[in-house]
DNA sequence: TGTACATCAGTGAACGCGCGTTCACTGATGTAC
DNA sequence: TGTACATCAGTGAACGCGCGTTCACTGATGTAC
């Protein structure tokens, strides 16, 4: 991760650019056609390259399937943060559900993925789910982001003057379970309606 | 859905035995290699039949793909009727939050897909969020499984004393939200704790 | 029940196409003086 | 700053393989007398 943050000289930047630009497409046509059904010429045609630039910057498909995944971790990394800056940043009179609904929603808008990002998360899920290699790292990262998501909401409870009902651990694997229910729900209906998450955070709280 | 239950005459029962083997052998090769990836020689190979025996059976494999779709539906109808009948023959002195258990673990018990089968059914799902020939049908056996679902735990509540503090489509949406959750982190944990949805139908009922 | 024929179900070779991957190349970018 | 050369990044033709699909065939099953 170090070499992302702190990209290496190295490596120059129009190399980087052209890496973005086929990640982003791959990412495109992933969505549309599934990891297997995405060949790479199609991936190259999308970014504007030839084939030969894709084996120039990945060694193989599957390298690229581990970059995304990685771009991917980082990006939600980044909303979490995104959506706890914006809750610190909150001031005012705000009823405690008023203000676990603000943060909520922060998170929600900082990671926003759209249809095509949600076909495309769920399938590098998938492919983490079968590749071994890739198990670890998924887990890693999603105990991680629970962790971050525990942060944020323990700091809104205690603006609000709300406890948890139930165990902590508990409350927040219903949260992502639910999040997760709304985005695969809106794949079939185009709509995202996060009023169940209020719901749901309002009845496993309850005041200190 | 009439031809399934009343299969048709003209299809001779060697025809009928040689379609389940297929569809059997491709459920097994999707959750393994994902639909696109998996080829109808190597779905063949592991039926134990040559190419030409799939396409006397299926037009295409978009056509076994959405045999195996309906198929799904149809065990999931029979797992949730299955577990009506073991919740209606269950009588004796259980604690309300015991009857709710016995009849939720029925159900898990009836439908429990394993591994593979969590795999097959949430490839199904991506494939039918794609496909617009499949996003109707698959839309219309979810809001029937949830008026199954509906009918199955009304049933217990009923029994138990206890009441649902919101919303009840509301809570069904929630409890197979929190199962789905649990089945695919059982793809990379490879255990199953059902004690989530415990707490979680306990947090959102009350005495009556 | 036994025989002769018709239909059906699965075989396996063949087809052409598109895929992943390689590599000799060329034009773009960077470096030294 | 300008020129000469070296390195780098992406091109595009070529390869061989495996795929989906077709079809003439054969052996199995069903039917009539």
């Amino acid at each position: 991760m170090t070499e992302v943050l702190a990209p290496d000289a190295r490596v120059s930047a129009r190399r980087t650019v052209t890496r973005e630009k086929l990640m982003a497409a791959a990412s495109t046509v992933f969505a549309e056609h599934s990891i297997p059904g995405a060949s790479v010429e199609v991936i190259c045609e999308a970014a504007g390259f030839t084939r030969g630039a894709f084996y120039s910057n990945f060694a193989d498909k599957d390298q690229l399937v581990l970059a995304l995944i990685q771009a991917s971790i980082q990006t939600q990394y980044a909303a979490a943060e995104q959506a706890i800056a914006t809750m610190k940043a909150t001031t005012g009179d705000h009823s405690p559900a008023d203000l676990v609904s603000i943060a909520i929603t922060a998170f929600e808008e900082a990671a926003r993925p759209g249809r095509e990002g949600i076909l495309t998360q769920q399938e590098l899920l998938l492919y983490a789910a079968r590749q071994p290699t890739l198990r670890e790292p998924y887990l890693a990262f999603a105990d991680e982001c629970l962790r971050q998501l525990a942060t944020l909401l323990a700091d809104a409870l205690r603006f609000t003057g709300l406890e948890f009902a139930i165990d902590f651990g508990v409350a927040i694997e219903l949260l992502t379970a639910t999040h997760n229910h709304l985005e695969m729900q809106a794949l079939f209906t185009g709509r995202l309606d996060p009023d169940i998450l209020r719901l749901l955070l309002l009845a496993i709280t309850r005041p200190v």
